[in-house]
DNA sequence: TATGACTAGTCATTTTCTTGAGTATAATGC
DNA sequence: GCATTATACTCAAGAAAATGACTAGTCATA
């Protein structure tokens, strides 16, 4: 029952199709949850039938046409219920930090190299991120903004988001050279 | 596909019954993956019909008899293949990033007790991930332990979760103090 | 002019994860 | 002495997520 809110909650800024909403979700715009396509077809399919949203169809002539959706109050108080409820924990669930729970007994080499494209696919998007944070507050500062922004909770998911791929980042990088390290000075075995 | 390789990793330190593993699983010893005890059982009566592990019965006087197991050598062999395949990427999934999302546009008041919760349960577990890290490192400084330990793995996982737990307490409490700060000073719609 | 990428979806299946309930004994705490 | 917690699991059901395949027109590019 969290897609549901996911969804709700990005809805909540204007009207998205389906299909905008998947970029959204997939590329990591959306930093606050992450699905396919497919899910979210189907989940606005549940949310409409439910009443939480409502959709238009949109005819289209040089594209096929589309449905938009928007939030309805029903929708709404439905978040606002959704904010109140107390919430599940979060854990970090990563391949990568399984291989090196493992690195130094099997293959350091192969990790290594995924360690280092991680490092620079979190760069990539730090760089996204910062763009997209420095676009929302537009001329203001981001404590002025954040004082008085009009909308800030998308910019309080970014900074967490980006917060996040520091981070991981930083991790990636150390890790790779303390294997790297272990790498040179002991005997592969 | 990748419980099992988790716990493939947690096996390969040494013998554990599905108890011991779902404890570790549970609490978060376990940087790397989290599961229920359910899916613990599941899995492991799976990696024994295909090989991958070897259990054997322990009968107990004063306690229910258990079953411990080890990965074999076709596991260990499935752990390599493992760390040598791609990566997924890891997504964050957080219900407080969603509810912080929408927070300027519904209530605040419940999502600023939930980000203080959540940064005190943060805290907690830095501490206990702190006191980890020093039991496993032992007498040695970190650089030192990390060039020459044995076994580092589990702590380079470990470190992993100390910074994750670090930025999340961090980001909790700053956002918790921009919405109060918002809360005062905007009048409440 | 064929090739692939982009828009805008749908359908079916499988895998994974979560929820809830149940069994049985033993040690520990009030 | 009675309640709780810990050990050690099992079974079933349901929800959520991932995978794969498919339709169909448009646009850019090589």
């Amino acid at each position: 029952m969290a897609l549901r809110h996911a969804v709700l909650a990005a809805l909540l800024d204007g009207e998205y199709s389906g299909y905008q909403l998947a970029k959204a979700f997939d590329v990591g715009v959306a930093n606050f949850w992450h699905a396919l396509p497919q899910q979210l077809y189907a989940e606005l399919t549940k949310l409409e039938k439910e009443g939480l949203v409502a959709g238009r169809q949109v005819v289209q002539e040089t594209r096929p046409n589309k449905r938009l959706f928007r939030v309805t109050d029903a929708g709404r108080a439905e978040l606002e219920k959704f904010a109140a409820a107390v919430p599940k924990p979060s854990f970090i669930r990563d391949e990568l930090l399984v291989k090196v729970q493992v690195a130094d007994r099997i293959g350091t080499a192969p990790v290594i190299e995924q360690l280092e494209e991680r490092a620079s696919a979190a760069e990539a998007k730090i760089e996204l991120l910062g763009e997209l944070l420095r676009r929302m507050r537009g001329d203001a500062d981001e404590e002025e903004f954040l004082r008085r922004g009009e909308r800030i909770g998308p910019y309080l998911t970014c900074l967490r988001g980006l917060a996040f791929e520091q981070e991981h980042r930083d991790w990636c990088l150390r890790i790779a050279a303390v294997l790297k390290e272990r790498q040179s000075t002991h005997a592969e075995r």
